[in-house]
RNA sequence: GGGCAGUUAGCUCAGCCGGAAGAGCAUUUCCCUUACAAGGAAGAGGUCGCAGGUUCAAGUCCUGCACUGCCCACCA
């Protein structure tokens, strides 16, 4: 074995063998438990980012965890075909051939993006498999391949025939970039600088005059009303009169509505209800004219001729600059407020009327609430529940279609006459074109332009890549359904998790997972967020070829606490890797040295009490391990196994291994080597849902590489019990060892130089664990020979280690360094009467002895009784350094 | 405006069933000791954000405040 763990070359091999010999497939088995995971796909846009690997990563250790638990485990792979996403991209693309989609018509643009997928679509697929995902690739679907399409059409015929899918004429988000309407969800917002606007609005034949503010002047030509608070004192006698707008001159009434913010500004609001939502909702109780004046390219209409064509920015500038020539500007003042922005292209939305689809969510709403609060679904950490409740209550119905090619073309069709003009006759959801019209009996029908939105199909996923919509009743769904556990970070959590449970109660009338798994967001170093503008992006391709993919695997792990936004930098992967070499090097140790001995594993026998004490941290490990693994806190399993495995494993037990090792009783040796055999290869049973290469590649080394059966096909060992008496045994040594160590540090003697030692036996019962475990004192403490007495005093030109149990005294004629020791011993004593004063200040407090519990003041007088008994030796000490 | 997190060693974070402050990285000293220098041994470093309260006992429970971050909201 090489000296270096070569991550390369084992991951290459492991990867590639697993697939072969299809270890992640997966078939319904009515005889085990399925546990299924569906992967959140990912867009078909370019390649995965760090959040990728994160996400995934964790759903892998989880699906390889339970696998070695027994359970029939799928995770199913896929990706999202990305709608406005990925039209972008390939329009980028069009554009630096200096085309438009225009140029190339519908039909052609959509070949151009199938071609387009066909050829970068698998990177990802390719690089979820360099994570070592272990996904079962027959099930690979795609957000708009043949089947998800059907369960996308059915779905929606079901809620159009249902009413729950209607059309209308709504104030809708829109992106004038990528043109199209978006929904609620999709605008992200953002603080601006800009200004408010205060602007005179004169009352009709009076020279009174009431001030509104506005952030947005230009759309004071689409104004239909002045709006009050009904209990603002300063304008209820104005209610209902007129107001000339200026520059154009058109009346409208000054209305009065609780929305209204008395505070704000002055109090007086200028309502344009084709493009604000408020001023909408405003008109809507108050019946007011909608006047449309901004169109979906963002230019002015329905306007006098000098502002018609402008795009809104010219147009502020104009309408700024001619109210201000006609006095109506009465000032303007710096002002910052939020501003919604396309979440795909950060471009401005822009509020208008516009006709869309929208899907009536109320009655979905209050199933997916009920689910949440009855704990069918469960969150974790559970902060997010309540949040997401908040989010389904207030939730207006869904704009569901979008102007955009790329997508499930909303299978509606309308019935037409022979030059293409629409009759007037119902429109027909369908999977296919219809064949005959049931108003008119017409023959000739056209489907809807426009597409759903991408999550729509999202929201199906779950379903989806089971064949829901194409056979409702097959075995996969009805024995993988519903799924386990979703794994996402929050930022989703209502884009798409809200609408997977609201469609899968709608339509399986189950919810599609018991669990959410909600994982932070991955932050640099100095907790920025990611991205490309900042150029803290990490790429874990790069991670990958740095440090190997299990460090990768081991570092996110790390630092994935349910909820919490995760900081990454280069030490954390460097920490990881060398956990991995550190892994390879024990187990290179132990490998090297059971060379020609066979079945080492099997009914291991404890012999001495390093075996007991071994066992006994291991059993506690693994209960706490489990627990983690279970409750999603990998970062806890990733401390629990790092620290069992380096500090007590490789530090203390392998350590001490090696006289028995050493020993030229074979059968001692085979019995210590069963030992940790058992353990590593226990050891490398829970560390691999992590780190799954190396600890393939070990655990083939150690069954040598005969009749080969992989690491996570086994099942977990039978973990036994140990003792906890053990424990405190062993401290008694490892205090022993400690002790003498830190004095040969303090006093600078080299190791190689061997001391004797006179242990002085302050507690008698310890004597016993000191002789049956001499060997190991001496080995790692360096000690030559160990003598035991009673009742000594310091020999001369000595130094003094001392335990809760032992005076150890160890001679070193013309290595002492007396100042030197002497200042090292007042120190020590200064710890223990700092801990004398502690305790006696609670043992003189009436109360505590009063109220503590019996055990408490057990415990705290034996560490007075200790301190004490330091304090008086070491003095007894001093005395001899005088 | 509402809600949710966080505030512990120089940095990144554990600890939160209340009973002697922990890890990794960085740092200091010694050591290339036959698993590992991507290592070993030892050390230094913290009135656990602030102020109150409950308690014999508070990093840990409660209240308030401050700062940071995130989410939600119709900031016109």
């Amino acid at each position: 074995m090489e000296k270096i763990y070569n991550f390369k070359e084992v991951e290459a091999k492991w990867y590639k063998y697993w697939i072969e010999n299809k270890i992640f497939s997966t078939k319904p088995d009515k005889n085990r438990k399925p546990f299924t995971i569906v992967i959140p796909p990912p867009n078909v846009t370019g390649s995965l980012h760090m959040g990728h690997a994160l996400d995934n990563i964790l759903q892998d250790i989880i699906i390889r965890f339970k696998k070695l638990q027994g359970y029939n485990t799928l995770w199913v792979p896929g990706t999202d075909h990305g709608g406005i996403a990925t039209q972008n991209v390939v329009e980028k693309l069009l554009k630096k051939e200096g085309k438009t989609k225009y140029d190339l018509g519908r039909e052609k643009f959509l070949e151009k993006v199938w071609q387009w997928r066909a050829e970068t679509g698998d990177i990802i697929l390719e690089q979820l498999k360099k994570f070592g995902c272990s996904l079962d690739w027959d099930r690979t679907a795609f957000t708009m391949d043949e089947s998800r399409s059907k369960a996308v059409k059915k779905s929606f015929i079901y809620l159009f025939n249902k009413g729950l899918i209607y059309r209308g004429k709504r104030l809708v988000n829109w992106c004038p970039s990528c043109s199209t309407a978006l929904s609620d969800i999709e605008v992200e917002y953002e603080n601006e600088k800009s200004s408010l606007w205060h602007i005179k609005y004169p009352l009709k034949d009076s020279k009174e005059y009431v001030i509104v503010a506005t952030t947005r002047p230009e759309t004071i030509l689409g104004d239909t009303a002045v709006a009050v608070n009904p209990d603002d004192a300063r304008y209820t006698k104005l209610v209902g009169k007129t107001i000339t707008l200026p520059l154009i001159n058109r009346e409208i009434k000054i209305v009065a509505d609780y929305m209204v913010d008395k505070s704000f500004g002055t109090g007086a609001i200028k309502v344009t209800p084709a493009h604000d939502t408020i001023d909408n909702d405003i008109a809507k109780r108050s019946r007011l004219d909608i006047i449309e004046i901004i169109n979906a390219g963002g230019t002015m209409i329905n306007v006098p001729s000098k502002y018609q064509g402008l795009n809104t920015e010219e147009a502020r500038k104009e309408i700024v600059k001619d109210l201000d020539a006609i006095g109506s500007l009465v000032k303007t003042e710096d002002y910052t407020h939020s501003v919604g922005k396309c979440y795909r292209c950060s471009t401005k939305i822009e509020p208008l009327m516009s006709e869309q689809w929208f899907l009536n969510v109320t009655e979905m709403s209050k199933k997916a609430v009920e689910a949440a609060n009855d704990g069918i679904t469960s969150f974790h950490p559970k902060s997010w529940k309540k949040p997401y409740i908040v989010w389904l209550e207030n939730l207006r119905d869904w704009c569901i279609s979008r102007q955009i090619w790329w997508g499930h073309r909303i299978p509606v069709y309308y019935c037409v006459d022979e030059k293409g003009n629409r009759n007037n006759c119902k429109s027909i959801a369908s999977f296919d074109k219809p064949v005959e019209c049931s108003c008119c009996k017409g023959k000739n029908f056209v489907q809807d332009e426009d597409v759903l939105d991408t999550w729509f199909s999202s929201a199906l996923w779950p379903m989806s890549v089971f064949n829901w919509g194409e056979d409702d009743n097959n075995e996969d769904l009805k024995y993988f359904y519903p799924t386990s556990v979703l794994v996402t970070g929050h930022d989703i959590l209502y884009l798409w998790v809200a609408r997977m449970v609201q469609f899968s109660l709608e339509f399986m009338k189950n919810i599609p997972f018991n669990d959410v798994f909600i994982h932070g967001i991955l932050k640099d170093k100095h907790g920025r967020k990611m991205s490309k503008s900042l150029g803290n992006v990490v790429n874990p391709m790069v991670i990958m070829s740095q440090y190997g993919t299990d460090a990768l695997r081991f570092a996110l792990a790390q630092v994935a606490a349910p909820g919490r936004d995760l900081q990454i930098s280069d030490e954390l992967f460097l920490t990881a890797r060398n956990f991995a070499n550190k892994i390879w090097n024990a187990s290179r140790f132990i490998i090297m040295n059971s060379e020609g001995i066979d079945k080492l594993d099997n009914d291991i026998q404890l012999s001495e009490l390093a075996d007991y004490w071994i066992i006994t941290e291991f059993a506690n490990t693994v209960s706490k391990v489990k627990a983690a693994y279970e409750s999603y806190n990998i970062d806890s399993s990733v401390r629990e196994i790092y620290d069992f495995f380096w500090t007590k494993y490789c530090s203390w037990y392998i350590e001490f291994s090696k006289i028995r090792i050493l020993s030229t009783n074979l059968n001692t040796k085979k019995q210590v080597l069963s030992m940790l055999v058992h353990i590593l290869k226990s050891t490398l049973q829970f560390i691999s849902p992590i780190m799954p290469f190396i600890a393939e590649e070990i655990w083939q080394i150690l069954n040598k590489a005969s009749n080969i059966k992989t690491l996570s096909e086994s099942s977990l060992f039978e973990v036994k019990n140990g003792n906890a008496e053990s424990i405190e045994k062993m401290k008694v040594l490892q205090d022993i060892i400690v002790n003498i160590r830190t004095l040969r540090s303090e006093m600078n003697i080299s190791p190689a130089i061997k001391l004797e030692a006179l242990f002085n036996v302050l507690e008698d019962n310890k004597e016993t664990i000191v002789k049956e475990n001499e060997n190991y004192i001496k080995q790692l403490a360096k000690i030559s020979t160990i003598q035991f007495c009673k009742n000594m005093k310091r020999p001369k030109n000595s130094a003094l280690a001392i335990t809760g149990s032992f005076e150890i005294f160890l001679p070193l004629e013309g290595l002492i360094d007396t100042k030197k020791e002497k200042a090292r011993l007042m120190k020590k004593i200064g710890f223990a009467k700092q801990e004398v004063d502690r305790i006696t200040l609670n043992l003189d407090n009436e109360n505590f002895i009063k109220k503590a519990p019996d055990t408490e003041i057990e415990k705290i007088k034996t560490r007075l009784n200790e301190a004490k008994l330091k304090i008086e030796k070491i003095n007894g000490t001093l005395k001899f350094l005088e």
